[in-house]
DNA sequence: GTTGAGCGTT
């Protein structure tokens, strides 16, 4: 009875599938179900893995035969460290029992619903239960599972998955990603513009606008001591190759430098991103002429 | 050796 992963889901009749989070990835059925079985009686506990690594991805569901029970284990173990972690139990929105369960609380069968007074210390970060009734929470969820599987996908094959894309529009979540590691990893697969398509020819010049030397820069006229070095931003209207709102430090590269380095510099603060009233790529993009048709 | 903020399989 150890082991849960068997073929498909067992007998299902009157469970309650609750959902664990924030488990290691490494937790494992069995780690669980001890801690969980203590509270009621498991039917089945769930991990869901990676498709390409087959490591847990940080959440179980764990079955109970019984609502009440379940109830009692979301309001014992929530918040309970396992594996040095804290993990987050609730119930699941899907499964058997989601028609029972209202709104993340229990309906029948419960002697005690997960009331609110819940005097449990927990963390902060602990989001109310009654978020689910909204499911607006998804708000955030713009790659749970399979965004990041076809797109990993895709990145092994080919960059044709933007080809397909132009069919219908770009997909709005694809953009305003903001994860850690994940953007990361698709900084690579990405390209810093995506009008670098076959379509237009060479364009990687070796950045025309890049500025020579800052020693010359110098004005004659301008600078009144001579010994003292002028600053090579500080150009008045000799280079007109370099862009005035580009960033001070041409040399160093974007990304690499850090946050605070901006603000100590003043006011870089502002994004150089595209407009800010999101994408209105106007200055940028203008509107097709004649050629260039995309069929 | 690792991230994280997340709802599921035969």
């Amino acid at each position: 009875m150890s082991h849960f992963g068997r073929s498909g889901p067992p007998d299902i009749s009157d469970t309650y599938s609750l959902l664990v989070l924030n488990i290691t990835f490494r937790t494992t059925a069995d780690d669980l179900f001890p801690l969980f079985d203590k509270y009621g009686k498991v039917v089945d506990i769930f991990i869901p893995k990676d498709r390409r690594t087959g490591d847990s991805r940080g959440f179980a569901f764990v079955r109970y035969k019984y609502a009440d029970e379940a109830s009692k284990a979301v309001d014992r173990l929530d918040g309970r460290m396992v594996d040095g972690r804290e993990i987050t139990v609730q119930f699941a929105k899907y499964g058997p029992n989601a028609e029972r369960i209202h709104k993340g609380r229990i309906i029948e069968t419960s002697p005690k619903p997960i009331s609110t007074h819940r005097s449990r210390s927990r963390s902060p970060r602990k989001r109310h239960r009654d978020d689910y009734r909204d499911r607006d929470y998804r708000r955030r969820s713009r790659s749970r599972s399979y965004d990041r599987y076809e797109r990993d996908r895709y990145r092994g094959r080919d960059r044709d998955y933007r080809r397909r894309s132009r069919s219908h529009s770009a997909s709005p979540d694809y953009k305003s990603r903001r994860r850690g590691r994940y953007d990361d990893e698709r900084r690579h697969s990405r390209s810093p513009s995506r009008s670098v398509d076959s379509r237009s020819p060479a364009r990687h010049s070796p950045s025309p606008r890049r500025s020579p030397s800052p020693k010359k820069s110098i004005s004659p006229r301008r600078s009144p001591s001579p010994k003292k070095s002028i600053s090579p931003r500080r150009s008045p209207s000799r280079k007109k190759s370099i862009s005035p709102r580009r960033s001070p430090s041409p040399r160093k590269s974007p990304r690499d430098e850090s946050p605070d380095y901006r603000s100590r510099d003043g006011r870089s603060a502002s994004p150089r991103s595209v407009s800010p009233r999101g994408r209105a790529d106007s200055s940028r993009s203008p509107p097709p002429r004649n050629s260039n048709s995309d069929e």
